[in-house]
DNA sequence: TATACATATGAACAGATAATCATATGTGTA
DNA sequence: TACACATATGATTATCTGTTCATATGTATA
């Protein structure tokens, strides 16, 4: 027992063998399935589309011909990829007469995309 | 002009066409470019087993071996996961003898992970 | 109600991608 | 050098996903 943890110690040269590393990290780690929905909300950032279309509703609300236009995408595309992020609650909307205008939900949102946009832009 | 702006007008409800608003946010979009990076910096963050990885790592760095005794993961499916990772700048790596010891990058990651949890956690 | 405009949605297809398997490279030691 | 351990990588495959096309639903107005 001290043999194989003084083995361990004088590989790793740290303070504690790997076993103990990894025990201690298993132990932190979120469950499978709060991971598993982060990383499903990265998803949704994860596609240029939508990005695209989340960040034109930076400061502005706007409407689904609105997007397809200023974007350059069919007004189906763009509906597809609304209701994703309808989905993943990253937007929110209203309707208007015949139009539906659709916003960034929260200020989280906004703070990943920033968040990003710095790592990006280094 | 002063007739199509009216109808514009009217229909909207605001101190806009749709027109001008489409034309402004056209102006305040990034270039593509930006934007493409930007999603595929997500998209790498966008994987369960990637996300678990960066996890893992929150607190300590972890050798190969680690990370998939850790997460039950074969070497090859992990080796080849931080190899996107390395690419992406998200993680970063010193070799100690027959070990390679990965951690994460720097606190934007850290950052950007914390961010969507908080969205997650809701 | 008939028509036009705006948006939503289902099906199908093409391109992307993560896991696996086999194997190569790198490192320390007998 | 020969061997074992640790990691990296190329090829293949099954699965996932975004776009397109056709069509349905919803809304206002003549």
């Amino acid at each position: 027992m001290a043999e194989e943890y003084g083995a361990e110690e004088a590989r790793s040269g740290s303070g504690a063998a790997r076993e103990d590393i990894v025990e201690k990290v298993s132990r932190q780690q979120p469950d499978d399935e709060i991971l598993y929905d982060l990383a499903e909300l990265f998803k949704v950032f994860g596609d240029s589309t939508r990005i695209k279309i989340l960040y034109s509703m930076f400061e502005n609300e706007l409407c689904v011909n609105d997007i397809a236009k200023l974007l350059n995408l069919s007004q189906s595309s763009v509906s597809h990829q609304l209701r994703i992020l309808k989905t993943s609650k990253l937007v929110k909307f209203r309707r208007e007469g015949k139009s539906v205008y659709y916003s960034l939900d929260d200020e989280h949102v906004r703070a990943i995309i920033s968040m990003g946009m710095e790592h990006v832009e280094e």
